[in-house]
RNA sequence: GGCCCCGUAGCGCAGUUGGUUAGCGCGCCGCCCUGUCACGGCGGAGGUCGCGGGUUCGAGUCCCGUCGGGGUCGCCA
């Protein structure tokens, strides 16, 4: 019948001609005897002008309605370039009301700036999305999964399809578990990523695929973390990092370009996961701005201050610099010891540079002189700046001083937020250290234990496993990580050596994921891939502060729906269908 | 699981050391205004102060518990 979307883009051009418009009323005003309807559709506001006021007196925000009416420029003397609505006007010679709206929960209507709370907005998350902000947010998602199909397209990639419901396997979250009828007992897990899957696409000699996947993951959520969400991804058989990393730079340039009009410079710069850690601390830097961390840990070996001074292997001591720093109130220097006592830490040490380059603050007294006279000039701190410390062990101290320098960005203004800072970090460390509950440390996989060491440690890293690098590459933008990847380990010899090392024995590795060591007895080709975040991506394109803002149906921290009202408890009769009291056939934590 | 912030009218918020009838803005309803565009003017309706308990002559305010929302640490290979 009619469409819609036509209200934003009358222009100058449309002036005289007759045209038909369905959309919302996004706000009514009368004026004397002539009365105004923002008429709002998918493409925009046109003012809609109602002389006949029998007419114009029902219509109320959000009716659905449909106009019938000529284009017509402004009258002389009204002309207002700044105008919501645009240059021009259709004057209303028809409306039909399609259906009416109740009064509104809180403000659809695009200039009411005033926040509403998230619960709200999600218990009416139609009206929400009704909203051009959101529906902009939605359109924006839409072209970067357009994009990313098209560029999938060109370079060959084949859309393969992988299963919802699957069985559960032991990775780094908790599964969501559905109940099977048929087999009373036994549970599907919803996949945290297709990861397993398209390792055995390689097998099955699709050289390139990839997917737009749902993953779901049953952990606490944060502004960018949901239970379920969505990732872009791909494997390649026969590749290398370099391979996945230029097809990946194709992929963002072309969003970018696309959706932002924005261009990427390729290629995007390496960092090494190590260069990362010591230059920022993290192994997703924000490098919209500098202001590095410096180490201390070798300037201060010989410190008089017990608390700088290194205590053992793992020791760090670090600083960053708060450019203007010194001029804080002692309120203010005491408001980052709560900031930090707040992420666990015990305080944050710090030591203000005087204008004349002395050093004060209780840290200076604890000095040796030969300190206090070059600690600025180490820092790379000028006269009023101030230098936050972190001792002790090296993870901890730096991921301080990593939050510290983050949060100094933002108070100072460093950051450049019209910037788009990507960088590869690559070559982390294969395994890390971990205390199991019984006071025995072992290594576990930091990527998974699917990653490939590098061709440097292929032989010698179930040796010393602690300073093995892999062949993972993660890609950050602005201080997120929208994206991971590997290359992935295709000799079985090879991947019972990283399962002895995580202390996975041949029999619990086969009962966990035997399917896929049994794929890889047929000739597995070397592959590799790479999993993008796509809210997070979206999220960043957007401006948004939540990945909840380019969700259509996003839950609440508790995992709950407003809207649906979703987890729900289920019938009893739904539950002895579904075989959930059922005992299980075999425990499946029996190992 | 820990910690922090929030919960008062449809929405956003104020509410002092505990004290009369809990206010403000927007929205909503009615009337007025012949070109408005965050229009304007006059009038009006609308509240179990999240919930439960306690202290008190008296609780929106203080205490305990609980529920909900947001953030964060743990967690998220």
């Amino acid at each position: 019948m009619m469409r819609s979307h036509e209200a934003g883009r009358l222009r100058a051009g449309d002036v005289g001609s007759r045209v038909t418009l369905a959309g919302w009323v996004a706000r009514r005003r009368d004026h004397g005897g002539v009365a105004f309807v923002d008429l709002r559709d998918g493409s925009g506001v046109a003012q809609v002008v109602i002389r006949d006021e029998e007419v114009a007196r029902p219509l109320r925000s959000e009716y659905c309605i449909l106009v019938t009416g000529e284009v017509a420029a402004r009258p002389p003397g009204n002309e207002n370039a700044a105008l919501p609505s645009g240059q021009v006007e259709v004057v209303a010679e028809r409306v039909e009301v399609l259906s009416e709206s109740a009064p509104l929960p809180f403000p659809v209507e695009e200039h009411f700036t005033t926040p509403v709370s998230e619960e709200v907005r999600l218990a009416y998350r139609y009206l929400d999305l009704r909203r051009p902000a959101m529906a902009a947010n939605l359109k924006l998602r839409a072209n970067v999964t357009r994009v990313i199909r098209e560029v999938m397209a060109r370079h060959d990639f084949l859309d393969v399809e992988t299963p919802y419901l699957t069985r559960s396997t032991p990775e780094g979250a908790r599964d969501f578990l559905v109940p099977v009828r048929l087999q009373p007992g036994s549970w599907y897990a919803l996949p945290q990523s297709p990861q397993l899957f398209k390792q055995l696409l390689m097998v099955a000699g699709m050289e390139r695929y990839f997917q737009i996947a749902r993953c779901f993951r049953d952990e606490d959520f944060r502004s960018d973390r949901q239970p379920e969400f969505s990732q872009l991804d791909i494997e390649l058989s026969f590749c290398t990092p370099e391979d996945v990393q230029a097809l990946v730079e194709d992929l963002l340039a072309s969003i970018w370009r696309e959706v932002v009009g924005s261009e990427i410079a390729l290629p995007i710069r390496r960092m090494t996961y190590d260069e990362a850690m010591r230059r920022y601390g993290t192994d997703r830097p924000d490098l919209r701005f500098g202001n590095e961390l410096v180490d201390f840990t070798e300037y201060f070996a010989e410190t008089p201050f017990r608390v700088f001074a290194a205590t053992g292997e793992d020791f760090h001591v670090g600083g960053v610099a708060m450019p203007g720093g010194a001029a804080q109130s002692r309120k203010e220097l005491d408001a980052w010891q709560d900031w930090a006592r707040s992420r666990g830490a015990r305080g944050l040490a710090y030591v203000l540079v005087g204008a004349d380059g002395e050093l004060a603050g209780p840290t200076a007294k604890n000095l040796s002189e030969e300190e206090r006279r070059s600690l600025a000039a180490h820092a790379g701190a000028s006269p009023g700046d101030c230098v936050f410390f972190a001792a002790g062990r090296r993870n901890e101290a730096l991921g301080l001083l990593a939050a510290a320098r983050l949060e100094i960005g933002e108070r100072c203004g460093l950051v450049d937020s019209q910037a788009w800072e990507f960088v590869w970090v690559v070559d982390a460390p294969l395994f890390e250290r971990v205390e199991r509950e019984d006071g025995t440390s072992g290594w576990t996989a930091i990527h998974h234990p699917f990653t490939a060491p590098l061709d440097e440690v292929a032989a010698t890293f179930d040796s010393s496993p602690g300073t093995a690098l892999s062949k993972a590459y993660d890609i950050v933008l602005n201080g997120s990580e929208i994206g991971g990847g590997s290359i992935r380990i295709h000799s079985s010899q090879m991947q019972q050596r990283v399962f002895d090392v995580i202390g996975l024995s041949p029999e619990e590795a086969q009962r966990q994921f035997g399917f896929l060591l049994d794929a890889f007895a047929y000739g597995p080709p070397p592959h590799g891939g790479i999993a993008l975040g796509i809210d997070r991506l979206c999220a960043l394109l957007a401006g948004a502060d939540s990945i909840r803002d380019v969700i259509a149906f996003p839950k609440t921290a508790s995992g709950a729906d407003p809207l649906t009202g979703a987890p729900s408890p289920i019938t009893a009769a739904q539950r002895r269908e579904a075989g959930v009291d059922a005992r299980p056939a075999a425990a499946a934590d029996a190992g």
